[in-house]
DNA sequence: GAATTAATTGAACGTTCGTTTTATTAACTG
DNA sequence: CAGTTAATAAAACGAACGTTCAATTAATTC
């Protein structure tokens, strides 16, 4: 046999991408082996090398792929809101909802970094921290205006990055909260983690007027 | 050769145990070969058959003897604590500090997960299970007493358990802050996500009288 | 419709895997 | 010091590993 009837480069490509994610979400990437994905595609474990030169590329891809998408995605749901608040509760929502939406890529990214090769390793390290400063960010403007009070902001930060980034551990879609569910409560925490007081505004001639910030209430 | 002069079985068991440590948490349970262990160990990959009947026994002996000692070293401290607040901070304290002690235990029982049987699965789980519900267990003792303002107990538990546990991805010994400067931040923001008040207690004829709660100042 | 390119198979490569077997020597026991 | 047990080495087992190669067929191009 060789070249079968239907065959289609993009679709083996991408019938590889998607069995790879899945696999290696599921048993890890040094688990799996180049038969057992070329099974799951339904090809012969010689066909994967038409795609990718080795496994590891394959890992790079993957990780690296996914952190293109979470960036990209998170630059431009940041420009929706404003106020520091408001921006801070969009990343929380942001976070937890794009990481339940995407269990396999999220948990590869955080399990399978020590089988990267050391030069993947420091491209992917990378992208972490750019999107973890982008959460920096938003604290650092926070204690600047003084609605955020916060001891330890680089230590808050990777709280709340761990808080968050940890749902995955135990969120199942079917549990008694839904993913925004979640997210709201996680909004909460967020806000009593980084001091946030409550600020009211008054609608006084058109001009929204501060008269806080107050001690928030619990 | 055979036998060497001053082989000793304890002595190699536990020269076996520290060097799978050291690997599995290094590169992990599967990346890590039986030749490579022995080599570590210094010697050939056939007498670790002595002290163990397969790899997966070597893993399962490492994640269970782990979280034996962490419930038991838990089980002594939580008795020293009195009072919810001290009881939830003792926890946090204990928590930090045990885990950046164990870097490596604590490394391999939660990114090993996958590496285990079915069975052995199953009773890591159980034994992590108790250790986090102990948690709960203050949690739920702060509500009751109105010490604690928590929207949802089991999402906060979790959120707390990861939070501290990601302390291990960045902590470095020779960091700004001591282990222990850490821990008392991570005190101040668990009680922040537990909606703790403040309690004022005044000495008056020897009896303690709380006229708290009060709402926390930040 | 011939020539070319794309996609795949099947077999094989040398290596390494976890584990077992057998032999051998050190240490201990009475 | 003879007999026994403990601890290891050395070699080998079959299976599986990631990857390569040559052959073959489908789809596209001119």
């Amino acid at each position: 046999m060789a070249r079968t009837t239907g065959s289609d480069g993009e679709k083996t490509r991408s019938a590889i991408d998607a069995a790879a994610k899945r696999l290696i979400a599921r048993i890890g990437y040094e688990a799996m082996s180049m038969r057992q994905l070329a099974e799951e595609v339904g090809v012969q474990s010689a066909a994967f090398y038409r795609y990718y030169p080795n496994k590891q590329e394959l890992l790079f891809s993957v990780m690296r792929d996914h952190m293109d998408r979470l960036l990209g995605a998170w630059k431009q749901e940041s420009g929706k809101a404003s106020g520091v608040r408001e921006r801070f509760a969009a990343f929380i929502r942001f976070h937890i909802q794009y990481h339940v939406e995407r269990r396999d890529d999220v948990h590869i990214a955080n399990m399978e970094l020590r089988s990267l090769s050391v030069d993947n390793l420091a491209t992917i390290v990378n992208l972490r921290s750019t999107y973890e400063s982008s959460l920096r960010d938003i604290l650092d403007d926070g204690v600047a205006t003084r609605e955020f009070d916060i001891a330890d902001i680089a230590l808050t930060t990777r709280a709340i990055i761990a808080m968050t980034t940890g749902v995955n551990v135990w969120f199942r879609a079917d549990d008694r909260l839904t993913a925004s569910e979640v997210a709201e409560n996680y909004v909460e925490l967020g806000l009593r983690l980084v001091g946030a007081k409550k600020i009211e505004t008054i609608e006084a001639g058109g001009r929204n007027v501060s008269v806080g910030p107050k001690i928030r209430s619990f």
